[in-house]
DNA sequence: TGGCGAACTCAACGCCGAATGAAATTCACA
DNA sequence: TGTGAATTTCATTCGGCGTTGAGTTCGCCA
């Protein structure tokens, strides 16, 4: 967070120092794509918020769908919800999972390219499939076990269209009053759903075709 | 849907025939818009796939924001769900509202409007305060009378982000196996869900704060 | 201390975007 | 039949986009 010295004219050449500028222009980077999507983005505005020319983008990155990739990779990989959240009792799966989810989504900081890939998953096939599989892996991960195996896809992408929908509702569209409602109301309101998508017994009548 | 005749050579200058030239640009708009959000979308393409000059597009409706907000409210307004909805016994509320809320989506000629709107809302604010609009006076329109009013607003948004987030996974992001599920299959496993945010007893605890 | 490679900027290319004004053609009504 | 309004294309402006290549400065190791 501490600021670059002012920047009024700049030589070419290596800055002195210590080099910070690739991991400034990751920041940038998911600041940008978190707020415009992919194509709304340009690497020029990446540039002038990392306080840097827009050819060293390229240099680093390659293309611009390089620093997208870095820059959603870079913060997505250490997902880790499993752990914590599976043992304890099977009734309060959903509602552990929920919190930890919440607690997540509401710093700014981990929300930001979280919020970057389903902008951009929107209107671009890479970053769909990205949070397809980001999804399925995720959520699928704490199901194991807990479940019986051959209805375990269904329920999972159950609970994750759920939350998906509190992500669109809350965070991007907006939606009054639940945009602004605190996180343990939402947690009361949303948690039983969940809880049901997971352990319910199976959806009478015949089972979807294999 | 008859396409216009061979676009060879073409002069300038208005057009033997019926102009029908503002409701082919009207109908491209929407495909486009709805594969590529409005950031991604041009008016140059519009306006080759209504087999158009780019002028044209500008001469009916102003400008880029001017062929959106035309192209969505012209097939956003009809919406029209409440009537055969609303009676009939309530317990079965959530599944008949489902079921014509997903056989508007199934419908590639209707789902169109709609995904632009999703698409675009992702990260347009002013298709995102439409899409807001849109959510509380469809779904709260439902609830009238069904739901008592203190709770109401709350409820008609859980449920305005469950049915989001089946859009999301299942039209945008395409996560399997929701993707092709059937849509018996669908209303069995999500009505229950919805039909749970419409009519179980306010959540238990303090109410949230007014 | 020299020099090589990494970090950085500058200037430019080619392209495509939205938007505009003028000219050409057809329509509709008197 | 004629004449004004509606429709359509063309040519053009202006700006911003992603990307590239050459040149400059600095850090580091021998």
């Amino acid at each position: 967070m501490t600021p670059r010295p002012e920047s009024t004219t700049r030589r070419p050449g290596r800055r002195p120092g210590p080099a910070r500028s690739r991991e400034d222009i990751l920041r940038a980077a998911q600041s940008v794509f978190a707020a415009r999507g992919y194509e709304g983005s340009t690497v020029r505005e990446i540039a002038r918020r990392a306080d840097v020319d827009a050819a060293l983008v390229h240099y680093f990155f390659g293309s611009k769908r390089g620093v997208f990739a870095a820059a959603v990779s870079d913060a997505l990989r250490p997902a880790e919800l499993a752990p914590a959240v599976l043992h304890g009792d099977p009734d309060g799966l959903a509602e552990r999972m929920l919190r930890r989810f919440l607690t997540r989504w509401e710093s700014p900081e981990q929300r930001r390219p979280m919020l970057a890939i389903i902008r951009s998953a929107v209107s671009n096939e890479v970053a769909a499939a990205q949070l397809s599989e980001f999804i399925t892996d995720e959520v699928l991960g704490l199901l194991v076990g807990s479940v019986p195996a051959d209805h375990a896809p269904v329920r999972a992408t159950m609970v994750g269209s759920q939350l998906i929908g509190l992500i669109m509702v809350r965070y991007i569209v907006k939606v009054e009053p639940l945009a602004s409602v605190d996180t343990e109301t939402l947690v009361r309101l949303t948690a039983p759903a969940i809880q049901r998508y997971l352990t319910t017994d199976a959806p009478s009548g015949r089972s979807p075709d294999p």
